[in-house]
RNA sequence: GCCCGAGUGGUGGAAUGGUAGACACGAAGGACUUAAAAUCCUUUGGCCAUCGCGGCCGUGCCGGUUCGAGUCCGGCCUCGGGUACCA
């Protein structure tokens, strides 16, 4: 073959390999450039056609840097933690570790047959003790510290001791768990286990009881992220709500830097967007209200202070601390009896049984503070304990749930709010509530005739002066449980002494992973850990038994690798320095709420303790689509073995059976191969369209069970890696999901031999001439060097490519086989296609590698032009081009458009009544 | 329900408010060949046409702004994605 591609792809990946290529090393003389893609967790699958999407783009973009002068840091690795792993462990008895490093090693030989410019010595591999040190040490360090909401920054938890030891904690302005006030002398008469316990309450990291999703299938807890709809988004296995002691981040200090940083990054709007709602700020205010014969206040949240005049009925959460003590007699039993459906109702019901309306009356009243009214209390699931203070004021007529649930159990409804202009009509009448924010204030005393933002700003100065409530911010997001009942994790550096958890001091790092005699939950129900020989410090404490969970390792991976091989720190302060942080991040959207907020969290942690340089990891965000599978269907008869293609199928009674896409060409089915296909098939006969079995074809995800998975190895080995590089690319803009669909990889590679044939003569001898270029060589080459640099500095691959088909279909129209132009279009190339590049610029006699080379430099004067062809519209349609000068005056233009004789019968004598003319671009006529 | 994003030929897609359909795939016809592969050439949005002049329609639908709208604005429809008793 001409273009032998598995002969040059080979040769070149070994030179890479052999000649470290691509390592990268801190060089101040250039400016550093940081290109990111998100590390794969190794599965046993290995990688489908999908996966490699980004990676690609972020490779053509890396190396599109370095021939811009740029000392590019370009990074691969693995998050190597995780369950499916641990779940083979469990059913084989394999070592986690040694599956993980099998999958690792097949993911990279992989990795490396596509022809990546990744450094492979600063490889990461998160359950590397070198690596997980890091994980470990970052732990203390969030142990150790709390959250200053003065000056909006973690300290060390000693400074917090002094105030503690100095003032108690009454000026201490702290994001904590809910904590009594005490002065100095009673902490210092406190025992050191009180004064642990009290301390938990203000670090970052902390134990506690919380309410978590437990996942009895995978028996462990999960984060918020990790579970979705009421099921766990790894397997799918059903969660329930629990409460039990675990460790916690406190994430949600950093909840307003969180959403600020947000607007200094580069991300798509939709995934930034996606963070807001996560973080789900919202301002109100509090308010309490008392409760008749009862000598504790109420309190509640709500964004909507304004509308208090329309409160006609409580409402708490069934497992608030209120319910069991103001209940009266007579309620008593009826709220318990709710109170025990509510909490055995399990996640899953509460989730899809939304709409089903439940909630008991607990007989007792709250009195409205502004007008005195009582109110009846009510408890119903719809209130959440975990958001707010998990108590409402009902406004069923400006509240879409209070409204269903007044109607439900004939509560009144009162309006306060009235749209401008509107006359207020009953609203027993009405059909909805009325939620918006547009309108003006009735029957509310103080507030009526105001506007509900200023209604809403009026009350909250009022009750703040009655010193009954506040202006207040809540958040949605929760703080981020960080154990895992699970082997196959990071273990906490943690050890306890008289019940109380401390952790190990910092040269005891790593803490390595115990063996253990299976990957089970001990009999008692502890974690795997639990059976783990001498699991004890030096001193006979017992360890922690949980892990961590799997987005401790990724969280500060990107930061890892600006210096990975250290052993004294986490990474150097000069390479922190020069990296910075990431440049360009690639990756999917899935991430959105996990990996991307925590590792934003755990980066704005280092920031605090001076660690980090940049408080945002990951200036610029681009995730590639998704590709999808697109699967092929055969029609079966049914109850046949008789098959009709696809144009036939209406006139017979079919079921649609997936077909192997390996064995469908442009949708015509290889018969002989599907008869061999699967034994059923054997003996099966067909109904032919023009003698062809055409097969329906669907667009669905990529998976083994629908038989459209592509695997790049196969490609590669068809088409090479260049090809498969380009075709990724070629396949419609990066950001977009889309069908994977091999029809079109033939057009690209007919485009590598064209690409080829440039150099070569007919029977493939490399020649070219050292002729001086001519203007239409230049002219093309220029066109060429400007679209391309524009394209890949918007990310615009798929129509680099094109431009890249339309340079090398126009150098062969015009014969060109000129060294100077080959040589400068070889380096445009060669971070799209860098194998068949390295070839075609040693054959031009250069010694080192394409990537030492420089970018071209676009030269206007090559491709500027002396006439244009103006598209002359009448009323704005086109009617017909004319060719004229691009230096005449635009009155020059006009008489010209005029006298064309094309014109006149547009005209139709008449004079036109305006004409728009832009030069260079079009003329318009306006009759 | 709410918040994003997208709707353009048979298909993937291109197009700063300025020639809609670049570049490919597929299809049809042809050249070369004993044949096949490979390669090359022609046609390819729809409709009309005295098919070598040309014309009309056309970017999900309805309006608007503009000399000019696939692109901007308003209102709908459909399909993806995210999220949900968050007070």
């Amino acid at each position: 073959m001409d273009y032998n591609f598995r002969e040059i792809e080979k040769k070149w990946q070994k030179a890479w390999a052999d000649n470290k290529t691509y390592k990268t090393e801190i060089d101040h003389s250039k400016p550093k450039f940081y290109v990111l893609d998100m590390f794969p967790y190794p599965s046993g699958a290995g990688l489908h056609v999908g996966h490699p999407l980004g990676y690609i783009a972020s490779d053509i973009y890396a190396r599109y840097k370095r021939l811009k002068g740029f000392n590019v840091l370009h990074p691969m690795g693995y998050d190597a933690y995780g369950l499916p792993a641990e779940q083979y462990a469990i059913q084989t008895g394999t070592h986690p570790a040694v599956t993980t490093g099998i999958n690792i090693a097949r993911y990279r030989e992989q990795l490396d047959k596509i022809g990546f410019s990744y450094d492979w010595d600063r490889e990461v591999r998160t359950s590397e003790p070198d690596y997980y040190k890091w994980t470990q040490w970052t732990f203390i360090k969030l142990f150790h510290s709390w959250y200053n909401k003065n000056n909006q920054k973690a300290e060390p938890i000693e400074a917090l001791i002094a105030v503690f030891a100095e003032s108690g904690n009454s000026d201490i302005n702290a994001a904590c768990s809910e904590t009594a006030e005490f002065s100095a002398a009673e902490w210092l008469a406190m025992s050191e286990k009180q004064q642990q316990e009290l301390l938990m309450n203000y670090r970052l990291a902390y134990l506690a009881d919380t309410m978590v999703n437990w996942c009895p299938e995978l028996g462990t807890v999960l984060a918020n992220d990790e579970v979705s709809e009421g099921f766990s988004v790894r397997g799918g296995h059903p969660v329930e709500r629990k409460t039990m002691k675990q460790w916690s981040l406190r994430i949600t200090a950093y909840a307003d830097r969180l959403l600020e940083g947000l607007d200094r990054i580069e991300w798509p709007e939709s995934i930034k967007e996606i963070q807001r709602n996560w973080i789900g700020r919202s301002e109100g205010c509090s308010a309490t209200f008392a409760i008749k014969n009862f000598d504790q206040n109420l309190e509640i949240f709500t964004t909507r202070a304004d509308t208090m005049f329309g409160v006609t009925f409580m409402v708490l959460a069934p497992e608030h601390p209120f319910v069991e003590e103001i209940t009266t007699t007579e309620c008593r039993e009826k709220v318990q009896a709710y109170q025990h459906w509510a909490k055995n109702r399990s996640e899953r019901e509460r989730m899809t049984e939304v709409k089903k309306i439940s909630g008991e009356f607990t007989g007792a009243y709250a009195i409205n503070p502004l007008n005195g009214e009582e109110i009846p209390i009510w408890v119903a699931d719809y209130v959440l304990m975990g958001y707010g203070t998990g108590a409402i004021m009902a406004v069923p007529g400006h509240d879409t749930r209070d409204f269903a649930f007044a109607r439900h159990f004939g509560l009144p409804i009162r309006q306060v709010v009235s749209r401008k202009g509107e006359t207020p009509v009953d609203p027993s009448d009405w059909e909805d509530s009325y939620d918006s924010k547009e309108g003006v204030m009735i029957n509310s005393g103080f507030i009526t005739g105001l506007e509900v933002k200023e209604a809403i700003t009026t009350t909250i100065r009022k009750i703040e002066e009655m010193g009954i409530g506040y202006g207040k911010v809540n958040f949605r997001l929760r703080d981020a449980i960080f154990s895992r009942q699970r082997y196959w994790g990071e273990p906490f550096p943690v050890y306890y002494k008289d019940g109380m958890p401390y952790t190990l001091s910092e040269d005891e790092l790593p803490l390595e992973l115990p063996e253990v005699d299976a990957y089970l939950p001990t009999e008692s129900g502890e974690p795997p850990l639990a059976r783990a020989k001498n699991w004890v410090t030096k001193e006979g404490y017992s360890l922690e038994t949980n892990t961590m969970p799997g987005f401790a390792g990724s969280s500060g991976y990107y930061l890892r690798y600006m210096d990975p091989r250290n052993n004294a720190e986490y990474f150097s302060k000069e390479a922190n320095e020069y990296w910075q942080n990431v440049d360009l991040y690639m990756g999917g959207a899935e991430h959105a709420t996990g990996h991307l907020i925590y590792s934003r969290f755990w980066n704005k942690f280092l920031y605090d303790l001076g660690i980090a340089v940049k408080d945002e990891p990951f200036q610029k965000l681009i995730n590639q689509g998704m590709i999808q599978g697109r699967s092929n269907y055969v029609y079966r008869i049914t109850g046949t073995n008789k098959f009709v293609s696809y144009n036939l199928r209406k006139d017979y009674d079919t079921q649609s059976l997936h077909v192997d896409v390996n064995i469908v060409h442009n949708d015509i089915l290889d018969i002989n191969e599907f008869i061999k296909w699967q034994p059923q098939f054997a003996g099966s006969e067909f109904i032919l369209e023009d003698d062809k079995y055409i097969c329906g074809w669907e667009v669905e995800k990529m998976s083994k069970s629908k038989y459209n998975v592509q695997n790049p190895d196969d490609l590669i080995e068809k088409y090479g890696a260049d090809t498969l590089r380009l075709y990724e690319m070629f396949l419609g803009p990066l950001e977009q999901s889309k069908p994977w669909d091999t029809n079109g990889i033939e057009g690209v590679f007919r485009f590598m031999r064209k690409l080829w044939r440039l150099f070569h003569d007919a029977d493939n001898n490399f020649r070219v001439n050292d002729n001086p270029p001519t203007p239409e060589e230049l002219k093309v080459l220029h066109k060429t060097i400007r679209k391309i640099q524009e394209d890949t500095e918007r990310f615009s691959f798929n129509t680099s490519v094109s431009t890249f088909m339309i340079c090398v279909n126009e150098l062969a129209e015009l014969k060109c086989n000129n060294r100077s132009i080959l040589s400068e279009l070889t380096v445009l190339i060669s971070s799209y296609a860098p194998h068949i590049a390295e070839e075609l610029w040693s054959l031009l006699g250069n010694k080192g590698s394409v990537t030492l080379a420089t970018f071209p430099v676009y030269n206007d004067s090559y491709t500027a032009e002396n006439t244009f062809k103006y598209p002359v519209s009448f009323n704005g349609k086109m009617r017909f081009l004319l060719e004229l000068p691009l230096d005449i005056p635009v009155s020059e233009i006009e008489k010209a458009v005029l006298s064309a004789p094309e014109s006149a019968k547009w005209l139709e004598g008449k004079a036109p009544k305006k004409m728009i003319v832009v030069p260079g671009k079009i003329v318009n006529v306006v009759i």
